[in-house]
DNA sequence: TCGATCCTTCGACGGTCGTCGAAGCGTGCC
DNA sequence: GGCACGCTTCGACGACCGTCGAAGGATCGA
């Protein structure tokens, strides 16, 4: 074991001491891997800027990246720096509000947003694993650590479940796409249903009333039959 | 409950960014408090860089500070601190370390120190929690968040126990000093003994055998009659 | 009252770092 | 092949910050 007499944590606390930085990495926190240019509007800065400070989090190992045609995204490096991140939040004063709108958007935000074009944040992960101990999704792969290879099955129930509220399972299956892999989300430190079904699913449930679309890209709210409906299809409470 | 969207971490982990001052923070992570002057001497600045190093850590609330003659004793402001300098320190390359020794010392102040007279470290705070579990110890001031005025007495089976391993309790009651208190170990997150009767049995223990001294200041070893001894005396079984 | 000790404030120096535009490189699309 | 796009590198500018010595304030002991 190691104690904290033995690191020097100096170096990986500057790397945080910077605003831009900063923001990257809580756009990261999230799970999903942007790109530098998405970063880089994020934090309001140039590409050159965003660059030279992507270069730094990747020498100082708190992101990973993976080159993509053009595009070169980004990822927090483990679930380490996300608690690194969340640790400080604790102690950091909020942000500067400009309006109760947007600190309301991100509450918002935490209960439950896209993430691509399927369910994330709280009511993703609570949704997923409501899936999973109802027996609705059992895991194929089960290499758990690396979500890009994760690979899930709709059994016979849960089939029954989700043609009972609209999903096609069918169509669904005879997408050209991955059927259900999981994301993981690093605030939420558990994973939510992506791939084809994830979408489909999430389509479907907005179509229906459970959720509504907020302003702001990802937001999504829960409304009261969404709640109801949660529970009573899949035994899905939401705090 | 607030997100990590909501906080601006820059701020705080700019404190922390800085050789020195993270030095300072990571020296108070036992929870002794230090003057000024012995933060400086432990970073290796002068007492004006110190000085304007702890106006900065004030500033930002990661310490507090209480006068007390010309001394100024500064410690962490709390366990939210604490977090965040340990899980800075586990994604935190190991500090150069100039000998195996320094590491050895350093992986053994882990499991056994002093603070100031008495024991502290793993073994100290599994002492105090076996001698109150056991009932040798119990509370008398329970006003657990401020460490400053907790207080205990031994009972009638912990004195004959510590009879039977040579503290003389009558003795040490009538020391003119606080009896038994406790300090808190940011480290350990757990409490260990001080007060005259944690000074009189660390002393004891150490003129028994029961531990060694190293060649730094703080440093103790337990000795192999020391585990037994624990074990049987106190029920103390050390990792 | 005087000197010693502990600490802070002040001022100045030097180094580091974030920022951007312009230019260059690689990739994908038509 | 040529153009558009995403990203990185380079160079230069400006601001911020850590450092110390010297001086000043506060406290204690004699």
């Amino acid at each position: 074991m190691r104690a904290p007499y033995d690191s020097d944590i100096a170096p990986v606390a500057a790397l945080l001491a910077d605003r831009t930085r900063a923001s990257m990495l809580t756009a990261l926190l999230d799970g999903r891997p942007l790109s530098a240019g998405e970063l880089a509007r994020t934090a309001g800065v140039s590409a050159a800027t965003a660059s030279s400070h992507l270069a730094k989090l990747l020498d100082g190992d708190l992101v990973t990246v993976v080159r993509q045609g053009r595009h070169r995204y980004y990822r927090l490096k483990g679930a380490e720096v996300a608690a690194v991140i969340e640790a400080i939040s604790r102690i950091s004063p909020d942000v500067e509000v400009r309006s109760l709108r947007q600190s309301r958007q991100a509450r918002a935000l935490q209960e439950a947003r896209t993430c691509y074009d399927h369910l994330a944040g709280r009511a993703g992960s609570a949704l997923f694993e409501a899936m999973l101990s109802r027996d609705l999704l059992e895991a194929v792969d089960t290499s758990y650590d690396d979500p890009a290879n994760s690979a899930y099955e709709v059994t016979d129930k849960g089939e029954r479940q989700l043609e009972s509220i609209g999903v096609d399972v069918g169509a669904v299956r005879r997408a050209r796409r991955r059927f259900a892999g999981h994301c993981l989300d690093w605030t939420e430190r558990r994973p939510h249903l992506n791939g084809a079904l994830g979408a489909a699913l999430t389509a479907r449930m907005i179509e229906d009333g459970w959720f509504e679309r907020g302003s702001t890209r990802r937001a999504l709210f829960v409304t009261e039959k969404g709640r109801g409906r949660l529970a009573d299809v899949f035994g899905c409470v939401l705090g």
